[in-house]
DNA sequence: TTGAAAGCGCTAACAC
DNA sequence: GTGTTAGCGCTTTCAA
């Protein structure tokens, strides 16, 4: 047997006053006498009645949810953005609908209407790099969108990041004080975010007066499962050291490495990228660019809070500042 | 300037039809000519009309939404179990709200509640435990849940996991084949998680003729950053095994191990439990019981499917098959 | 401080 | 096949 649902209409009716009274006391409107308030809370209580969301967000056009796109869960970067974004979501009591685009861009356009069409308030975007499509899409709507850990050139954007060729600069920096040939391996060319990490790249190289070598360059879709072919290509080139796009892939390079009798870091530095979990884990533990990650997600959401309140932000695009850990798998 | 929303009731004037039958075309029913149909179609299409979800869930009462719930996002197990939920998910055409409960207890249960205020079609649980008020909460409630990956001893709730106690057995089985003094490594005692995996061990255990010893039995909340203790517990048991409850902690104790000079698996053999990444990663690649993580998931999911489409379940509560995969932390 | 009433955008009988 | 209409449960003027 179904239980009843209970509506605000039988809270007005067993308090003796009319719906508009207890949708005032329930949304803490100051209006309200305090015996009268009293009285409402004792029923609401009574009656365990809890507000129908849907309702009250066709009624208000505000459903006080926000969409969180990410390429996956699974992926540690995204998932600590995540944690950050959801933090401050509950602070300014917001939901959260978290969807996975499963680095898919079609599925990243059906999610993002999806949400659209949920009447979400506003959406954080995450991926490893915005489409056009995805660009027409968020200008196509009145919703605030507001990009976290996401490099992006949209003109107007709000957008929380690091200063990826600053990072970039400074890690291949760190290794040049040590080695010799370092290398860079990213994720695939001409998304903007490889962009911005070989432009860091070769300014340090040009800062140190060393030639761009095309073959210390490494670019792809790659995963952990691609470690060997990459040892392989590095060890071709003469690398001596490597700044790797993520953790995962880190700790398989250094692995296969390690397999190969090559010492970490005597033979070979390597700074990774994501500053996670696996970082700290393996052994030796990977130096790390270190990316305020949980605080990128934070941001974000703060802003986007400002943004779909339509308060003054004074800037739309804020970089978070990083640093360079430096863990085992880099010299003093 | 906002752009004008645009309903169905402007669908229906510019089409010249009712509202009604663009409610039909919109939702396939098969009741329209297909001439209307087409003639309504291209309206759709001209304006751009976008059914507002709010508005029909309020109407029809269905969301077409699912909430799931799990302790942390940045968790890979739970992460895991996502994927095969939102997955099934999309397949059925639901929509998913993602909470993390941060492992708290209080948490989870405001956002179970905030997920029924919406309205939420059925809810997928996962926690490391499930608490008394929990229980209550999902008794009280008339959305269906099932529970996946989460040991539970709810008479008749909908659950799928893998048999815990056959696993932790056949973990404990394996290691004994060539060691004498097998821990294990769980979380905090007192839960129904720790209790089968502990009974898995003991029964193990007396087929082996041994006998249980307390010593080797260690139990807590415990993160990887607690290594450094387990392996002097460890250590001071003369254990030369140990089964641990997730990757992170197994690699942790491997790497501590390893610092101290004791060779794995020779003097020292690991199976871990996630089966994540990570395992995959470290080296030496972490031995591990397999959980058809993907699959809970998807299984639970669909499972929800049926529940919420009142159709015939034959098994409420159901386990998938694990195995025991050997990688390079236990002997042939 | 309170109430009446008109929607919010859609679905679902029911009638034609 | 198609249209009419009464809600779904709430918020929000507006008036009192």
């Amino acid at each position: 047997m179904a239980k009843q649902t209970i509506t605000i209409y039988d809270v007005a009716r067993e308090a003796g006053v009319s719906m508009a009274t207890v949708s005032r006391v329930v949304n803490g409107n100051p209006n309200v006498k305090p015996s009268t308030r009293k009285k409402v809370s004792d029923v609401i209580e009574k009656l365990n009645y809890r507000p129908n969301a849907v309702a009250r967000g066709l009624a208000s056009k505000k459903t006080t949810t926000v969409g969180v796109i990410l390429p996956s869960v699974t992926n540690l970067f995204f998932a600590q953005l995540a944690r950050g974004i959801d933090d401050i979501a509950l602070m300014y009591k917001y939901n959260i609908i978290l969807a996975n685009s499963d680095e898919s861009k079609e599925k990243e356009i059906q999610v993002f209407n999806t949400m659209l069409d949920n009447q979400v308030d506003g959406i954080v975007f995450m991926a490893e790099n915005v489409t056009d499509s995805i660009k027409r899409e968020i200008e196509r709507t009145n919703t605030p969108v507001v990009f976290a850990g996401t490099a992006n050139d949209i003109e107007d954007a709000y957008s929380v990041n690091i200063d990826m060729i600053a990072a970039y600069h400074d890690a291949t920096s760190n290794l040049l004080t040590h080695k010799k040939r370092v290398a860079l391996v990213t994720g695939r060319p001409h998304i903007l975010l490889s962009t911005q990490q070989v432009e860091g790249y070769k300014r340090a190289l040009s800062e140190h007066q060393v030639d761009f070598d095309d073959s210390l360059l490494i670019q792809g879709s790659l995963t952990y499962k691609d470690a060997s072919n990459i040892v392989e290509q590095l060890l071709q080139a003469k690398a001596d050291a490597a700044i790797i796009k993520d953790d995962a892939l880190a700790s398989a390079v250094m692995s296969e490495l390690l397999d190969r009798g090559i010492q970490v870091p005597e033979d070979f530095e390597i700074i990774s990228n994501d500053n996670s979990l696996i970082s700290e884990i393996v052994r030796p533990a990977l130096s790390s660019i270190q990316q305020p990650l949980y605080d990128i997600g934070a941001v974000a959401m703060r802003l986007l809070t400002k943004v779909m309140n339509n308060e003054e932000v004074d800037e739309r695009r804020v970089n978070l500042p990083h640093k360079i850990k430096h863990r085992k798998t880099t010299e003093e």
